[in-house]
DNA sequence: TTCCGACAGTGGGGTCGCAAT
DNA sequence: ATTGCGACCCCACTATCGGAA
C-alpha cells in the first residue's frame, strides 16, 4: 500500500465532520490492506506510531526538504525509516535523525509531507483516534465493534489485533484475553461537582479516597513482578520497594489497580512533584528509594490466580482484593449501600472532608455493580474534589490553532503584586465556550499594546475569575508560584485589575 | 424529539534523560 | 556546567455526533 492512499484518506476523514463517514473511510483503507500490513495501517490511522515516540518533536519537523512530484512511497518504507528513526542513540543522535527525516521527508509529495509532520508530530487532527480507527477496523473485518474493542483493551493494542482479525477473521478475537504479564488500560473516571451530586447519580456506590501519586498497575506472577502506568510505558524497574511489596501478598497471580505516593513521617502525602520526580527519576533507584520512599495503595484487583475479575461488580471484585491485600496497603473507603439515606449521605460527606484533612486530593465515588470497564472513562467511577477560585488579570493571550484558528486562546494570568504591578502566575485555554473565545478575542485587541503573531500583549485591565486545583511551586514564574490546572470560569467586568488578588494571597495557599 | 455517552481537540506545568553548547 | 528538546507524568473542559430514551 501506498503512503499516499493513507494520507489521501486520511485527509478525507479530516474533511468531513460525521463520525460514520470517517469509520466507513477508515473500513475502506483496512479492507485493502494485506494482513501483514495492516498493524501499520490501523496504527497510523489512529495518529501513532507502532515504535511509539521515536524522538522527533517540533523543533526537528520545522525544515522539510521540497517535497517529490510523484507518489513513490510505500507503508513498509515508512516504517522502515521510522524504524531506523527510533533506533539512533548515542553522539550525534539529533544531526542523525534529522539526516533520516530529511531522507524520508524529501520522497515525500506535499499532502504526504503534510501527513507525516502530523504523525511524526503527533498531532495529525483528523478527528480521529484509536476508537474510531478500531470501528473502522472492526467494519472491514465484518466484526462486532465492541468485540474488537474488547480484544484490543485486552491485547495491549489495535495493531496485534488488526493482524489476526483480517488473517483469521473474527473468530480471531476470543483469543485476546487478559493474561498476567499483558496490561489493560485502565479504567477512568468522570468528575462530579461534590459528593452528593456523585450520590445522586450512582446509587449504591463506595466512596474511596484520592491519592495524588502515580497510577499503577502490578501484575504479579509468582516471584516474577512488572508494573506499567496510566500510559502503560512499564516502569517496573524504578520501583523496587513496590515490587517487594507485591511479591509478599498470599497469592501466586494478581493484575492489581493503585496509586504509589510519597508520604511524610505521620503518612500524610508529600507534594505531587516529589511523587512524580521520584517515579520519573531512573538513575540510583536505590538512594532514590531511602530519600523519597514511594507507598503503594491499591483499590482493584483485576485478576487472582487463574480468575478474570474484570466483568464482576466492584463488591465482588472488592471481597477478592480485600483476601489479597491487607488493610494498610488499601485505599480507605466507606460504602453508602442506600444513598436515599440521609445519615448516610451525612457521613459520605464527613468522609470526604476528612480525606481532605489527611491532605489528600479528593474521593472517588464509584457504582457498587459496576464491572471493570478497561480503557473507558464510564459514568460508574467519579471523582470529587474541592475547586478554588482566584479573580486574576489578563496579561496576554496567544493566538489559538486548529478549530481555534483566528482566536485569542491561551492566557497569560497574572496577581497583583504591592506596588501595582502584575506577576504571571501561569497560562490557560481551559473552560472557555467558543462564545467566551469570541468575545475574549474582540475584548483583548481592544486592549492591545503589541503582537508578534504569536502572544498578543494586552494593557493589565481585564480581570477573569479562574478556577484551580492547587498552588505549586514554580521555577518558571517569577513569584516562584503557579497554579495547578487553572480553567477560566468567567470574566469579571464588575472588577478592576486593582482589585484583583494578590501575590502574597495566593502564595499563601502553598502547602506547609 | 430530546437527551446523554463517548470521543476528539486544545493545550497547561513539572520533571527527568540525553545530547548539544 | 548549562541549556534545549523530547517524552511522559499529572490534568479540565467544550463541542460534536449519533444512538438511547
Amino acid at each position: 500500500m501506498l503512503l499516499a492512499d493513507l494520507a489521501r484518506v486520511s485527509a478525507a476523514v479530516a474533511a468531513t465532520g460525521s463520525r460514520s463517514e470517517k469509520t466507513g473511510l477508515l473500513a475502506g483503507l483496512l479492507r485493502v490492506a494485506a494482513p501483514e500490513e495492516a498493524p501499520v495501517v490501523v496504527t497510523y490511522l489512529a495518529g501513532r506510531l507502532p515504535q511509539g515516540r521515536v524522538g522527533i518533536g517540533w523543533s526537528l519537523l520545522r525544515d522539510a526538504p521540497a517535497p517529490a512530484a510523484a507518489p513513490s512511497l510505500t507503508v513498509r518504507d515508512v516504517d522502515r525509516a521510522v524504524g531506523a528513526i527510533a533506533a539512533v542513540s548515542g553522539k550525534g543522535a539529533r544531526a542523525e535523525r534529522q539526516r533520516l527525516l530529511s531522507a524520508l521527508m524529501g520522497a515525500a509529495t506535499a499532502e504526504e509531507q503534510r501527513f507525516l509532520r502530523g504523525l511524526l508530530g503527533g498531532e495529525l487532527r483528523q478527528g480521529a483516534l484509536d476508537a474510531l480507527a478500531v470501528e473502522g477496523l472492526a467494519a472491514a473485518a465484518g466484526a462486532p465493534p465492541e468485540d474488537v474493542r474488547r480484544a484490543v483493551m485486552l491485547g495491549g493494542s489495535a495493531a496485534a489485533v488488526a493482524r489476526e482479525l483480517l488473517a483469521h477473521g473474527p473468530e480471531a478475537l476470543s483469543a485476546f484475553r487478559l493474561e498476567v504479564g499483558r496490561p489493560v488500560l485502565p479504567m477512568l473516571a468522570q468528575t462530579a461537582k461534590d459528593v452528593d451530586d456523585a450520590l445522586d447519580r450512582l446509587g449504591p456506590c463506595a466512596v474511596e479516597e484520592k491519592l495524588d501519586g502515580i497510577r499503577v498497575q502490578v501484575h504479579r506472577d509468582g516471584e516474577r513482578v512488572r508494573i506499567w502506568t496510566r500510559a502503560l510505558e512499564e516502569i517496573t524497574d524504578r520501583l523496587p520497594e513496590l515490587a517487594r511489596v507485591a511479591r509478599e501478598l498470599p497469592v501466586e497471580r494478581a493484575v492489581l489497580d493503585g496509586e504509589v505516593i510519597a508520604l511524610d513521617g505521620t503518612g500524610r502525602p508529600r507534594p505531587f512533584q516529589e511523587t512524580a520526580g521520584r517515579v520519573g527519576s531512573r538513575l540510583d533507584v536505590a538512594g532514590a528509594a531511602v530519600s523519597v520512599p514511594l507507598s503503594p495503595v491499591f483499590f482493584d484487583l483485576l485478576a487472582v490466580d487463574d480468575h478474570d475479575l474484570l466483568a464482576l461488580p466492584l463488591t465482588e471484585r472488592h471481597a477478592e482484593l480485600a483476601r489479597a491485600v491487607p488493610e494498610p496497603l488499601r485505599v480507605r473507603r466507606l460504602v453508602v449501600a442506600d444513598p436515599a439515606d440521609a445519615a448516610a449521605r451525612a457521613a459520605a460527606r464527613e468522609f470526604a472532608e476528612a480525606v481532605l484533612r489527611h491532605g489528600h486530593e479528593g474521593v472517588v465515588v464509584k457504582a457498587l455493580d459496576a464491572p471493570y470497564n478497561a480503557g473507558r472513562r464510564g459514568a460508574s467511577w467519579l471523582k470529587v474534589k474541592p475547586v478554588h477560585t482566584l479573580d486574576l488579570v489578563v496579561l496576554a493571550a496567544e493566538w489559538g490553532h486548529g478549530r481555534r484558528t483566528g482566536k485569542l486562546s491561551n492566557l497569560h494570568l497574572g496577581a497583583r503584586r504591592p506596588d501595582g504591578s502584575f506577576a504571571m502566575l501561569g497560562k490557560t485555554f481551559k473552560g472557555l465556550t467558543d462564545a467566551l473565545l469570541s468575545w475574549q478575542t474582540e475584548h483583548l485587541l481592544a486592549l492591545s499594546v503589541s503582537d508578534d503573531g504569536f502572544v498578543v500583549r494586552v494593557r493589565p485591565e481585564l480581570v477573569v475569575e479562574i478556577a484551580y486545583d492547587g498552588v505549586q511551586r514554580s521555577s518558571r514564574y517569577p513569584e516562584g508560584v503557579t497554579l495547578r490546572f487553572a480553567r477560566v470560569l468567567r470574566y469579571r467586568e464588575d472588577k478592576r485589575a486593582s482589585e484583583a488578588d494578590t501575590v502574597a494571597t495566593v502564595r499563601g495557599f502553598l502547602p506547609r
